[in-house]
RNA sequence: GGCCCGUUGGUCAAGCGGUUAAGACACCGCCCUUUCACGGCGGUAUCACGAGUUCGAUUCUCGUACGGGUCACCA
């Protein structure tokens, strides 16, 4: 029994654990919990993480909390509670208990922020330095990379701090009392009572059971500031807010040796484990291969979960195209609630993929556009008109000046259509639409305009001299078949298949005409619509434009 | 290097000893069509490799290769 060396160092302590165990009792429910460190922004993978979390808990029946690991005080940025909050809150995730905001907690099990829990961790610390199970050491982190060096020299199956090579395992109380009196700084470490040539089994609800090797680490359990390691904070944060699974990436993996082991000392029951497989970004190389590894906040910018509002995908596609990587269930079940929220969606977590899928922006923007497709009109405008007041001062400009001509642009590419899965897109890909002075002559004229460049300013002129605003769809389109007609094109693509040889052209290269002289573009949403938007006098314009610069070209 | 985890088409994947090896995205083709689309139909393409178990392996076992993770007073 080590009470002096206990009494020594943690001289504050008074409170037990049994005194905890009350304070925090058992919960009836499921619990999980995201923990994020709050350094500054919000990454992709953590939003995945919440996600699982909001919805594990939701389809439990138990709750999710919002801890915070601010444990290392180098990396802390300041606002870094607020982003996590504030930006999964725009994901529809929110929490039943945790951070409120920078400074607030609420919930029963709390503090929910590491560094506030400091007395709680010192508590179960000076517990396993009575028990002998923890020891304070005093080695410098010279001390340490000598030793380090030494364990490569002599080729030391396990590197590390224990065994024979922890120095200060085997310090009496007497020479601890002497360094603690001479003022030398300590860090607290686990006395590990592991085995070398032990295995122990866990069960993974995803992976199954992993069996590994038991831990003989004497781990740090709380450093030199006075603050916890991961380690130790996990156990007893997890056990004093009951939490009964905890998901997390598969990174962890290594270390739930040092977790039971831990759980175990401190008397804990162990949390059932979920190890998610992060996503990752496919890379290639200088020599050509192809690589998978995690996204990087460093060199990849769709790591920021910023980046996907200000790209302008709704936040449903986002949660969506995360849930569709998570499992295979989701799709299906999204095709057949397609308006119930994401939350709602009943997961199995055993059936997630355990290979880390990779990120395919294809993927997202179909479901982004599926989504989009999906919105009414009125919705896609106030979302459209949302994002460029956040994130396009610009275009915001444009849709308030012309508000009524904004809304009215909107079903052109919006109804029966598929065109779109971010707004960036919108004033991107409709320039024609939204655009003063619009020039439709830059660049290369394309294929069948130039194949055609002898008809095509007569065609045209043709078509203005036909134009009237008044003219239903119906109607437009009678007077482009007439023109196409005087000029030997095919007034239907099924003749024109038939024999092309006997045809300058068909109908569809008329349009083509039209479309280009009109946006610049072979691709556009329906043309008389776009006309009528336009109006008569800018038509007249752009394709008087156009006929000048064809019989140029010509 | 030690210890873990993984490997089904270009991507996400279903599959749990016998299947024509689902489906989605992407791509290509056809049809529909008064243009652009939407929609419909169809197509190309996958079990990393080698042993073993078995009447039979994508499914089980063991190797090999390749990929990933981890070996901090960071989480």
């Amino acid at each position: 029994m080590s009470t002096r060396i206990a009494n020594l160092l943690f001289p504050d302590v008074t409170a037990t654990p049994d005194d905890l165990e009350a304070r925090y009792p058992a919960r009836a429910t499921t619990a999980v919990r995201f923990a994020p460190s709050p350094t500054g922004f919000m990454h992709i993978g953590g939003l995945y993480m919440s996600l699982i979390d909001r919805i594990f808990a939701r389809s439990t029946g138990g709750v999710v909390c919002l801890r915070i690991e601010d444990t290392d005080q180098k990396r802390q940025l300041d606002g870094g509670v607020s982003e996590i909050i504030d930006t999964l809150r725009r994901f529809g995730v929110t929490f039943d208990e945790g951070a409120a905001s920078e400074t607030e907690d609420y919930g029963d099990y709390g503090p929910y922020r590491q560094s506030l829990r400091r007395e709680l961790y010192r508590v179960y610390a000076k517990s396993l330095v009575e028990r002998d199970l923890a020891y304070p050491c005093f080695c410098t982190e010279e001390e340490l990379a000598a030793l380090r060096a030494r364990q490569s020299d002599e080729n030391a199956v396990i590197p590390g701090y224990y065994g024979k090579w922890a120095r200060c395992r085997g310090l009496t109380d007497d020479e601890i009392a002497a360094k603690l009196a001479a003022g030398e700084e300590y860090v607290t470490r686990l006395r590990s009572p592991g085995v070398d040539g032990k295995t122990v089994d866990i069960e993974d609800g995803i992976r199954g059971v992993i069996t590994m090797p038991e831990n003989v680490l004497d781990v740090v359990i709380i450093k030199k500031d006075g603050l916890p390691t991961y380690h130790f904070a996990h156990a007893v944060d997890d056990h004093l807010m009951r939490t009964t699974d905890v998901t997390r990436a598969d990174e962890w993996i290594a270390s739930l040796p040092i977790h039971v082991q831990l759980f175990d000392v401190l008397g804990f029951t162990a949390p059932r484990y979920y190890h998610l497989s992060p996503i990752m970004k496919q890379e290639v190389n200088e020599s050509g291969t192809v690589t998978r590894r995690k996204i990087s906040k460093r060199k990849d910018p769709e790591a920021r979960v910023g980046y996907y509002l200000e790209a302008g995908y709704p936040v449903a596609a986002v949660t969506d195209y995360l849930l569709t990587v998570c499992s295979a269930e989701f799709e299906p079940w999204r095709a057949e609630n397609p308006t119930a929220d994401v939350t709602s969606f009943p997961l199995d977590l055993a059936k997630t993929g355990v290979a880390g899928a990779l990120f395919d922006f294809d993927k997202l923007a179909n479901v982004s556009k599926k989504l989009i497709a999906a919105m009414t009109d009125d919705e896609v405008c106030a979302a459209v008109t949302q994002w460029a007041r956040d994130y396009d001062a610009s275009f915001a400009a444009y849709i308030a000046a012309h508000a009524d001509y904004f809304r009215a642009s909107v079903p052109i590419w919006h109804a029966n259509r598929m065109d779109v899965s971010r707004w960036e897109e919108v004033p991107a890909n409709y320039p024609y639409l939204y655009g003063d002075d619009f020039d439709a002559t830059v660049g290369d004229a394309p294929a069948t305009v130039a194949a055609h460049l002898a008809d095509v300013p007569q065609i045209l002129r043709e078509y203005q001299a036909g134009y009237s605003p008044d003219d239903d769809a119906d109607a437009w389109f009678a007077k482009v078949r007439a023109i196409a007609e005087t000029h030997n094109y095919a007034v239907s693509m099924g003749k024109y298949k038939k024999h092309p040889e006997d045809y300058a052209g068909s109908v569809a290269d008329v349009s083509a005409f039209i479309r280009v002289a009109l946006t610049g573009r072979l691709n556009t949403p329906d043309l008389c619509a776009i006309a009528r938007l336009l109006g008569a006098g800018e038509c007249a314009r752009r394709v008087a434009g156009y006929v000048e610069y064809a019989e140029n070209l010509a």
